[in-house]
RNA sequence: GGCCACGUGGCGGAGUGGUUACGCGCCGGUCUGCAAAACCGUUUACUCGGGUUCGAGUCCCGACGUGGCCUCCA
């Protein structure tokens, strides 16, 4: 077995070897913490995560250890909670509060939502979260921080001061631009923003400025000030991986300028050849066919996807597509994931016990995922173990189990959650269903993606209070409207199913079929079939 | 102006030189009193124009189109 991943630096696939086989050290660039994430935001956490759940089944194979199984991975996902975006929202949310105390405010409220929303599309938390606040100044662990890092930058000849900033001198470094191709002197400084006067090359970039009495800063050599974008990265991943570890990871658009300056930091203050071994970059996402763009308000927040969808449907709906190719998010596409899972989930919930059960090592899978993270052949392999278990042995549906959870599909022992077809009990549930179906499909998405209880009482009310109706959840998952009194309404129904099994069983159709309709109006629908033992004709509630 | 992706059937999405991948949908069939489910099957494709080759979706050139980057968007 061997990992082969795709390497934006050199342009190659190459065979992926840790840099030390006691562990893999990855570091995958996180969000800015001012506003809820968006399914742009979604696309490299889920890849990552991906990869995460990978490099972990290589390292316990002892691929890379002779066997022996003992390498760790360590997966750094930063948290970017300095930002003048969050600035501007912390006194747009927060008048009248201190400046620090609405940002902190702000950034923890976001950084909580964004762990609840990826959470529910399957991802593991990173091994470390670090927020870039705490790597400013330098720390009492003695663990890397920005202020050290640009020290050593203008120790080195590698940066300079200039109007109260500390920039980058990019021509100090010969090699600067080789991540993304770019050639100094190919490149139209200014063609989007204004260049400023005081840089020695329109392409050095800030490593720290000033900050203004109402800005968040830190007291530093250079006076009060706050760091630039790009240095939180170079400081964390040295705080938690060293100077050069494996595999740096982030959406294409960081290529130019963050990642290029990452590695123009890193290399220049560590003194070292290379930054990262591996340089991964997933590709972008649009929505309905058009580019996602905030300020076209063309764009979806996961957590409005995640009020309508299982985050499973997310997760799937982002893996059909290769990670570095552009994915389009469309609701047709949504669709098409959440009837596939449907299938999955019910053939799993009903043939596969989940408390209990050994699980053989997806191998199979893996190796498909190892050629470059390919999951759209992966999910192909994962249907041929569906139609292969579904008519298998228990080891095939095993496997099949074992495959989707490497994938990391959350909800697939409640077939309910990704079940369309809404349905109520009771006489004239019909009107109150179609009514309430963007509810039922909001209620069944909380229940899948662990909503808050309060999250799920206000959407229950808001359908209960519109008539005679309760809310209830099968424990397959499914919503289900009751109307008046359950007890009584399933006595009525069982006499009926009963009624009509003995028109069946003397082939009176004509009274099977108007049978039929008067559950249907109830809200039952049934689907025959015989007792494969006594033959005798017998229905069940399709639910 | 420079750099980089991408363009496959109703939809999604594989496929880097040589039998209609696969999935969703549609349609048909088997089964079933009917329906549903299940199973089986059919259908529709490679943006355009040149070139290389016995043979190209696959390689080369060009055009067109879409998208991205060229200082703080994953």
């Amino acid at each position: 077995m061997e990992l082969r991943l795709y390497d934006t630096l050199t342009k190659t696939k190459r065979t992926f070897l840790p840099l030390r086989q006691e562990d893999v050290r990855m570091y995958v660039c996180g969000p800015t913490v001012y506003d809820f994430a968006h399914i742009g935001n979604a696309r490299p956490v889920i890849v990552f995560d991906m990869l995460f759940r990978l490099l972990r089944f290589f390292a316990k194979k002892g691929v890379w250890d002779e066997g022996k199984g003992q390498t760790t991975v360590t997966y750094v996902r930063n948290i970017t909670d300095v930002d003048d975006k969050i600035n501007n929202r912390a006194a747009r949310d927060y008048p009248g509060m201190p400046l620090n105390e609405a940002i902190r405010k702000v950034t923890e409220k976001t950084a909580e939502q964004f762990r609840t929303d990826v959470k529910a599309l399957g991802c593991e938390p990173p091994t470390f979260e670090p927020r870039a606040t705490d790597f400013v100044l330098p720390r009492l662990d003695g663990k890397a921080d920005m202020v050290t890092l640009i020290k050593q930058l203008i120790e080195r000849g590698h940066a300079y001061e200039a109007v109260g900033e500390v920039l980058f001198d990019v021509r100090s470094m010969p090699d600067y631009g080789t991540l993304s191709g770019q050639n100094l002197d190919e490149m139209r400084p200014g063609a989007r923003v204004a260049v400023d006067a005081h840089k020695k090359s329109p392409l050095d970039f800030v490593l720290w400025k000033q900050s203004s009495g109402d800005e968040p800063g830190w007291e530093s050599p250079w006076g009060r000030g706050r760091p630039g974008w790009h240095i939180e990265c170079s400081a964390m991943s040295a705080a938690y991986l060293g100077n050069v570890f494996d595999i740096h990871g982030g959406g294409l658009d960081l290529i130019f300028p963050h990642h290029e300056n990452e590695i123009a930091q890193s290399r220049c203050a560590h003194g070292t050849a290379t930054m990262a071994n591996f340089w991964m970059h997933n590709g972008f996402v649009e929505v309905e066919g058009k580019k996602m763009s905030k300020s076209d308000g063309n764009f979806v927040t996961i957590r409005d996807l995640l009020a309508k969808w299982p985050g499973d449907v997310l997760r799937l709906q982002m893996l059909m597509t290769h990670y570095r190719s552009p994915s389009d998010w469309t609701d047709a596409r949504a669709h098409q994931a959440n009837a596939e899972l449907e299938d999955w989930a019910y053939l799993l919930q009903s043939r596969y016990t989940w408390s209990d059960a050994v699980l053989p090592e997806p191998t199979a899978i893996a190796e498909i995922l190892a050629d470059d993270l390919d999951t759209s052949n992966a999910l192909t392999f994962l249907r041929e173990l569906y139609s292969r278990a579904k008519r298998g042995t228990e080891e095939e549906i095993r496997e099949f189990a074992a495959s989707c959870r490497l994938m990391g599909f959350r909800n697939l022992n409640k077939p309910g959650y990704f079940n369309q077809i809404n349905t109520g009990i009771g006489a004239g549930s019909g009107e109150a269903v179609s009514k309430n179906a963007d509810r039922i499909q909001a209620l069944r998405a909380a229940y899948a993606n662990t909503a808050p209880p309060q999250v799920i009482s206000v959407i229950s009310s808001e359908i209960e209070s519109s008539s005679n109706i309760r809310v209830e959840v099968t424990d397959k998952g499914k919503v289900i409207l009751v109307f008046g009194n359950r007890q009584e309404t399933d006595t009525k129904v069982n006499e009926l199913i009963e009624q009509r099994n003995e028109a069946r069983a003397r082939k009176d159709f004509t009274e099977s079929d108007r049978l039929r309709g008067v559950l249907a109006q109830m809200g039952i629908t049934l689907r025959d079939f015989k007792d494969p033992v006594t033959g005798e004709p017998k229905s069940e509630i399709v639910q």
